[in-house]
DNA sequence: TTGATTGTTACCGG
DNA sequence: TCCGGTAACAATCA
């Protein structure tokens, strides 16, 4: 389910749910082990994304760790609260709100360390101020690895998943295949850039849109990105290529990203 | 019921 | 040390 844009997104909008409120934090179905009783009654300080993380802080200096991973999803709802839909692992409950977070991969509480350690193994996440892209670039720079691996390589870049790394080199006219070691400094500036932006539009829309104009009666999932998933190129119409990187599949156009000489 | 999936980590071997 | 390959895990939806 969820590339950057969706944690960012939960961040904004669970702000106004949660943030600045006391809560209660329960597991209603007993899925979470590390005692989430700990956080329940503390008032929530801060909800931040980093990268597909998302942190709730709490008074006392502890967070709360979830990363969706492939299949988790949060489910908000205006209180009261009713019967839990699917594997809630946590149930967080303000005064207004219900936040249910479904099937995470991770869900942790997290001391000032572990927040320390979190942050210190993600790469520049392109949707937040702080983030420094000459981190990034100093790791493309040096790796033989494909820029479609790395660009899904969040100690690299944060943020970027499998459909946008797609479509960003699509944009961008670079095939996945070619060595980080061999962009130049000017088609790393664009892809950055070229994430910012998408990734920017996917937090203002909540979902991923990569076409550069999109008619209304044209907004279903399929019209709105340029070859994921597709078998004609928008731009040349040559036939879409589909190969696996990392065990993900990965779409090419050869006629508009040429490809790497073996 | 089956299969596919916008993700990550651990481990092994070259 | 780097990097590719594999398995494991997660829950939902079409």
């Amino acid at each position: 389910m969820p590339e950057g844009h969706t944690i960012h997104r939960a961040a904004l909008d669970q702000r106004k749910m949660l943030a600045g409120k006391v809560l209660t934090v329960t597991s209603p179905q007993g899925r979470f082990s590390a005692g989430a009783e700990e956080l329940s009654g503390q008032t929530c300080t801060a909800i931040e994304a980093y990268g597909k993380h998302l942190l709730y802080h709490f008074q006392l200096g502890s967070a709360l760790h979830i990363h969706l991973g492939l299949y988790g999803q949060f489910r908000t709802a205006k209180a009261p609260p009713s019967e839990p839909r699917g594997a809630v692992r946590v149930r967080l409950l303000s005064d207004t709100h219900v936040v249910d977070i479904n099937g995470p991969n991770t869900c942790e509480i997290l001391d000032q360390a572990g927040l320390n350690a979190l942050t210190n193994r993600i790469g520049p996440d392109v949707l937040r101020e702080d983030a420094d892209p000459e981190k990034a670039w100093a790791k493309i720079k040096a790796s033989r690895v494909s820029i479609g691996q790395l660009l899904m390589d969040q100690s690299v870049i944060a943020g970027i998943g499998n459909i946008y790394r797609t479509e960003i080199l699509w944009r961008q006219k670079l095939h996945p295949k070619l060595p980080g070691k061999s962009l130049d400094r000017t088609s790393f500036n664009r892809i950055w850039a070229d994430a910012v932006a998408l990734l920017q539009l996917g937090v203002k829309h909540n979902s991923i849109i990569t076409v550069e104009k999109m008619a209304k009666s044209k907004s279903r999932y399929r019209e709105r990105v340029n070859i994921f998933a597709k078998e004609t190129c928008p731009a040349c119409r040559s036939e879409i290529r589909k190969f696996e990187m990392a065990a993900r599949r990965v779409f090419s156009c050869n006629t508009c990203q040429v490809p790497p000489e073996i």
